[in-house]
DNA sequence: CTGTTAGCGCATTCAT
DNA sequence: ATGAATGCGCTAACAG
C-alpha cells in the first residue's frame, strides 16, 4: 500500500482527455503508466481507458447486470488491459464487507488450535474471505486488544475466549456490529453463538472406563482450571467418581510450561502410602508431560498406572504402551464455528441488501461429541506387531 | 463493518450545531447516539463535540504535536466520552500503511509451519501490525491467487512458495510495490529476502553421523523432491556417500498423506536380498511414517535399522527408541524473517516520509543453522531410566 | 442502459 | 496553534 509517487502521476492521468474514444497518445500513455507499475489501475482509469462511467465499470465488476454487450466488451477489454482489481481498501470503506474474518486464538504452535485454524482458513476461503489470526496467549489484556482491532476490519468474529467470564468483553461484543462465534469454550452471559463438546460428559466416560478396569484411586491431573473446558472435565470425573463411590483425588495446580511442574506434583503423589492406579489427565500437554514422568522413573503402563488423556496428539498410538484419549473432532469444531459465522453473515448482508438492519438472533449452541479412542495406556490390550514372515523371507 | 443504519443517523449527526461550545442537547444526542452502538464516532464527531477541527483532533491522535495544552485536554476528553478510535481502513485508503501483513504457507495444521506462524505473530504484533495468513497447500494457484489478494491490502508478505521455479510470481513479485520475505524455500530468480536453514550441509552431517555408526546401507527416503529444501537434503546426503565411497539407495517416489505409502515403499526394500541398515528421512512426516511401520513390523531400532530424520517432532523423544533428528530453529525461521520484513517496512517507510520511493535493495539471504539431535535411534545409547528408588520407598 | 455526483473516515496541504 | 478544503478508490442514489 506504499506508493510514493501515487499522487504526482495520478493527478496527471486525472488531467488527461477524458472523452469517449480516448486519444490514441493519451491512451499509450495511461498504458504505460500502470505497466510500469508505478501504481495500480483505478475504476476511472479503466472508464476512461473504455470511454465509459464509472458506474458502468463497477457495474461490470459486479455482476454486469444492465450493461449492453457492447459496452461489456469495452468495459473488460480495458480491465484486461490495464490489469485492474478492485482495491478492496477502497470497498470497505464504502462499508461493504471486508471479506475479512478475524480469528482469536490462545495459541498457534499448539496443534489444537493450528488445527482449528487450518478448517477456518479453508472454510473462509471458499466463502471467498482472508483471516487475520492474532494470538492471546489466554490473556484477557491482549484479547481486548485484538477484539477492538478486529471490530473495525471484519465481517466476524471467530473467538476462543482467554476467559469465559468476562462481562466487559460481553458487553463490548454486544456493542459490536459484527457477528461473532465462539468456540472451545464459551463466553458466559452473552448471546454469541458456541460450538463446544461435550467435556463433561466424556471426562465421565474416560473416568467411568478407568473404573471400569479395576482402578480405584484415579488421579486427575488438571490444566488451569480456570478454563471452562477444564473445569467441566474435572466436574465429568468427579461425577463418575462419586457414582462409583470412590473418593476424588485431584490435583489441578497449575501446571505451566515445562515437564517440571508435571514432574513434582506427580512425585508428590507417587511418594505418598497410596499411590495412584491410575491418572487422568484433563489436558493435552499434561498428558505428555505425564506420559513422560511416567517413562522415566520406570513406572509400568498400565501395570501399576493406567492412563487415559483429554485430546489426542499426534503419536499417541505410536508411543509403548499408546495412550488412550478422548479426542475432539478438531476440524469439526473449525468446519462448523465458521460455517456459523458465514451463515450469520449471509443473514445479515440479505438484510441489509434487502430491508435494514438484521434481526438480533440469540446465538446457537452446537454440542460436538468426543471419542474415546482406547489404546493400550488404559489396561486395553495393546496391537500385537505384525507377522515379520511376510517380510523376512 | 456492516452497519445498516449508519448513513441516516449520521446525516443527522452532520446536521447537528457545530460551533465551539456545542449546544448540551446537541452533545447529548450526539453521545447517545454513539453510546447506543448506532455507529461508530469519527473523527468529525469528536471534533465537533470538542468544538474543534477536525484537523486538530487528527494532530491529537497521531503525536499531539503542536497543540496547545488545552486543547489537548479537551479533545482528549472528547476522544474518551464517544470512545473514539480511528478507522484503520480509511487510514489504509490514504495510502498510509495498512498495519498489516500477510502469511502465505502450505499448511496450518503441520506444526513446522504454525510454530513459525506463532513467532510471526509474535514479531508482527510487537510492530502494531495484524497478520492475514493463507494456505496454499503447496498448489502455484492458490498461492498466486493469495498474493494477488493480500498485495493490496498489507504492507509486505511472508511467503513460503510453493514452488521455488515460478517465473510469473518472480515478475509479480517485481510489480508489487510491497517487501516480500520468502522463508524455508526461496524463490529463484527473484531479488526477495530469503531465510532459510543449511538443508544440504546438515543432511549431509546427519548421513555422516549414520556411517560413522558403521551403516552401510543407508536409505534415504524422501518427500516430494519437487521441493528445494528435499531436494538439498538429498543432494547433502548423496555427497556424504559418496564421500564414503557408499552407493546411495534413494527412494523419493510420492508420500502422499497416510502411512500406506511409506509402508508399501519401506516393505519393498526390506523385501530385497540387501535391506538397508539404515534410513535416513527427508521429511518430519515421512520419519514418523517410517518409524510407525518399523515398530509395526518389529524391526528392532537401531539394533537392526538405524533412523534419523529431518525436523524434530514433539514426542521424538519420548518413544523408544527415541529418534534422533535433525532440528531446524523454527522460532528462528519464522521471528527472522519477520524481522527482516519489518525492517525493510520501516526503511521504506523512512524514505516515504522523507523524500521519495526506497532504494530498491538487492535481498540478503539469512541461513540459519540446523542442529543434530543425537537421540537412540541412530544407535547412540538410550538415557537410562532414573533410579526408582527416591519414589518407593 | 448509462453518466454525474456525493460521500465512506481520515490525513494533509495551505491558509489563517 | 488551528481549520477548511481536498482526495484516496469505490459504490449507489439519482438523474438523463
Amino acid at each position: 500500500m506504499i506508493c510514493s509517487r501515487r499522487t504526482q502521476v495520478s493527478r496527471k492521468v486525472r488531467a488527461l482527455p477524458g472523452a469517449p474514444g480516448m486519444l490514441e497518445a493519451g491512451r499509450n500513455r495511461l498504458f504505460l503508466e500502470i505497466m510500469r507499475q508505478e501504481r495500480h489501475a483505478t475504476l476511472l482509469d479503466v472508464a476512461r481507458y473504455a470511454g465509459v462511467g464509472t458506474t458502468t465499470v463497477s457495474r461490470v465488476i459486479n455482476g454486469s447486470v444492465g450493461v449492453s454487450p457492447k459496452t461489456l466488451a469495452a468495459v473488460r477489454q480495458a480491465i484486461k488491459d490495464l490489469g485492474f482489481a478492485p482495491n478492496p481498501v477502497a470497498r470497505m470503506l464504502k462499508g461493504e464487507q471486508t471479506k475479512t474474518i478475524g480469528l482469536i486464538i490462545p495459541n498457534l504452535a499448539d496443534s489444537y488450535f493450528s488445527s482449528i485454524a487450518e478448517e477456518i482458513q479453508k472454510v473462509a476461503c471458499s466463502f471467498g474471505s482472508m483471516v487475520i489470526v492474532t494470538v492471546t496467549h489466554n490473556e484477557v489484556e491482549r484479547e481486548w486488544v485484538s477484539v477492538n482491532e478486529l471490530a473495525r476490519r471484519t465481517d466476524g468474529l471467530l473467538l476462543a475466549p482467554a476467559s469465559s467470564m468476562n462481562p466487559k468483553l460481553v458487553e463490548r461484543l454486544s456493542w459490536a456490529p459484527i457477528p461473532v462465534v465462539c468456540f472451545d469454550r464459551p463466553l458466559f452471559h452473552s448471546n454469541t453463538s458456541r460450538v463446544l463438546t461435550a467435556n463433561y460428559q466424556d471426562a465421565k466416560a474416560a473416568t467411568k472406563h478407568l473404573l471400569s478396569h479395576g482402578r480405584e484411586r484415579i488421579l486427575c491431573l488438571g490444566g488451569e482450571a480456570s478454563f471452562h473446558t477444564v473445569h467441566e472435565r474435572l466436574r465429568g470425573y468427579l461425577a463418575a467418581m462419586e457414582q462409583a463411590g470412590r473418593g476424588p483425588l485431584v490435583d489441578v495446580s497449575e501446571h505451566k510450561r515445562g515437564a517440571g511442574e508435571a514432574a513434582k506434583v506427580l512425585k508428590k503423589h507417587f511418594r505418598g502410602k497410596e499411590p495412584p492406579d491410575a491418572i487422568f489427565c484433563l489436558k493435552n500437554s499434561v498428558t505428555i508431560d505425564c506420559y513422560d514422568f511416567l517413562q522415566r522413573f520406570g513406572i509400568a503402563v498400565p501395570m501399576e498406572v493406567a492412563l487415559v488423556g483429554f485430546d489426542d496428539f499426534r503419536l499417541a498410538a505410536m508411543l509403548r504402551p499408546s495412550v488412550t484419549v478422548v479426542r475432539q473432532p478438531v476440524e469439526e469444531i473449525g468446519r462448523t464455528a465458521a460455517e456459523m459465522l458465514f451463515k450469520r453473515l449471509g443473514e445479515i448482508n440479505d438484510a441489509v441488501r434487502a430491508g435494514e438492519r438484521a434481526a438480533p438472533r440469540a446465538g446457537e449452541l452446537v454440542r460436538l461429541k468426543n471419542e474415546l479412542i482406547v489404546r493400550a495406556s488404559c489396561g486395553c490390550e495393546e496391537v500385537p506387531v505384525q507377522r515379520l514372515g511376510s517380510l523376512r523371507r
